[in-house]
DNA sequence: CACAGAAATGTAATCGATTACATATCTTTT
DNA sequence: AAAAGATATGTAATCGATTACATTTCTGTG
């Protein structure tokens, strides 16, 4: 036999062997190698001990792409961003999201590519995706109402999950709870015992938009405080254009986005009023100007999605799920004192 | 000869063909189908046509895995993020430049791998990764003085750029020019004409905290404006410490984060003192608050550093490149009106 | 000790592309 | 019309792993 010594080998080496090289140097086939690193349970103690060793020594490595060949399979999972998003990863839904998803896939010896994509050929897109076999799965966002994407995937039966739900939730999806994220928010404003509130909206033709909406009216109701409904569409200028013709009239503000409530701070500051504002996202601008808002814990709903992709891809079966939303109580702090203090609200 | 008719073939295949079966479809060898994608021109052209026509039926996508065990390059590059990162991705640096390096990628046909890493491991890590052969070259963030992975992957000759430099800086890097970026906040003091201004920076021991501070000195040396150098770690508390000792006797304040200068405008803000602000990153938060800084192009900086990975991956020789910063004038506006209408500082 | 069965290891096919080299076909020239 | 040269296409080796199946070695039993 040509077994070399191996206890001498002590350079971590440089140079990188192949499996055949590298069984020649352990004296001992490729089959052995491999089952060292894929089923150890099958080569003889002593056998597979040495083995290890000169690995060590010669940090043997499997040549990834070859495995993949092999296995179909390359642990390779992707995520687009479509380029239309608004300041793509620096938008905060999107950098918090892929936080998430990455730490479970790097916990898991898994790959993410991240892909940025124009509007036009989203289908040639995917179709390459699936065909190329890269990619043993992906994640899709800003979900549109009837996806082409799903309608593809499936069809390839190809692994996937959604982020956010449309018209029709016909597949595994991870979603943050913008009914329960509005209902806190209303019944913040109950315990801060205030008489009238409004409710700034964003876009009113997007689903998350009108649960957070039902989720505030629904904590409210019945509660005799008397709410009005506005749509800023996350410009600042429609935010103070509303407040000025409500000023006055109104002790509390939500607002569905914190670039909007942050707005509302501003023209509250400038004006003099006192009124509590709840904004929604969590952002590191509310943070820091200390503003009331509601955490989707976005992070979370990244790593779940990962989770969920691996076992999709596994063929294991997996659920949907929607991730609870946390009111972050900052600046209003000083409202709930004060409403403490004070009378309760009837029906509260 | 078993040619089929392919102007028949109309609907688009859902299932995968290999290199194989599809030039068997074409009545072909894999050699003339494998030649249209990658040698046109040496495939005659009616041949070319015919097997380009069927290909759009079939969606004949080659199997990228086969194709990079073969050519021995993925197409895959890497950036992997320190956990250690506050914030990871939500931080402002991070997802800037990573906007700017999927652009690149994303337009050429190359895939970014995003990861996270802890800190212990570091050396293992990217053994594997350059053993593995999956990645054809990666991007280094957080770059330490003596960085340990420049030597690994330097005896690897695996193909790296940094962003950023440190105190070798015997390799390929992109980074902003913090030395400009300190001068451009400089001189908006003196076009202001204030007479004493007050620097902030974060943490003095790193090299960009250096470089700002020197190019801020450089543009005020010899205009007689007074300068006071004060280090607030990047927390509002010491901002607003630093700023309770000075309040009174500075009229212009220089913090090396938008961060910092937002706790700056609160105080002054909240003591109705009437001081130009400059900060530093152009953040969301800058934005929204309206804070003069310091843009650095971070986008631009990923844009480039992928570039210039993708060129040392493919050979060629590439040279370290430094972005210019751009001074963003916001809320100091009217400071500037105010100084062009009264009297110039001696030397401006 | 011989033999059956289990355990350990080895041999060779396979994954799906690229490409060097061989061969076939088409032009051009004499 | 044959030869030479150019153009087009085909055959088979190769990239580096995994694994079904074959073979060898070990263990226990009658």
């Amino acid at each position: 036999m040509n077994v070399i010594d191996y206890t001498r080998v002590d350079i971590t080496e440089v140079f990188i062997v192949t499996i055949k090289e590298f069984a020649r140097i352990c004296g001992v086939s490729v089959a052995t190698v491999s089952r060292v690193f894929n089923e150890p349970e099958k080569v003889k103690k002593e056998t597979r001990e040495k083995i290890l060793h000169i690995a060590e020594q010669y940090n043997y490595t499997p040549h990834s792409v070859a495995k993949s060949l092999r296995e179909k399979r390359t642990g390779i999972y992707a995520l687009t961003v479509m380029s239309s998003v608004e300041r793509v990863f620096e938008d905060s839904y999107v950098s918090k999201f892929l936080r998430g998803a990455v730490k479970y896939f790097s916990e898991n010896r898994l790959k993410l590519v991240v892909d940025v994509l124009g509007n036009g050929d989203v289908l040639t897109y995917y179709t390459n995706l699936v065909k190329s076999r890269l990619i043993d799965g992906v994640i899709l966002m800003d979900l549109k109402d009837d996806d082409v994407r799903v309608g593809l995937l499936k069809s390839y039966g190809f692994p996937f999950v959604c982020v956010g739900r449309n018209n029709r939730n016909d597949f595994v999806f991870v979603d943050s709870d913008g009914y329960l994220g509005g209902r806190q928010a209303g019944e913040h404003f109950l315990e801060l015992g205030v008489g009238s509130v409004i409710f700034i909206g964003g876009d009113p033709s997007l689903p998350f938009e009108r649960e957070r909406r039902k989720g505030f009216s629904d904590a409210l109701e019945g509660s005799g405080i008397s709410v009005v409904y506005e749509y800023a569409f996350y410009e600042e200028r429609n935010v103070r254009d509303i407040l000025e013709t409500y000023a006055g009239r109104i002790e509390g503000i939500f607002c569905t986005s914190d670039v909007m409530a942050y707005a509302a701070l501003r023209f509250c500051e400038r004006n003099g009023l006192d009124v509590p504002i709840v904004g929604f996202d969590n952002i590191l601008l509310s943070e820091i100007a200390g503003i009331t808002t509601v955490d989707q814990h976005i992070e979370l709903v990244g790593e779940k999605a990962a989770e969920k992709l691996h076992k999709v891809s596994l063929g294991e079966a997996v659920q949907s799920e929607i991730i609870s939303t946390e009111l972050v109580v900052r600046s209003t702090k000083r409202f709930l004192l004060k409403a403490e203090k004070g009378t309760r609200v009837k029906g509260g």
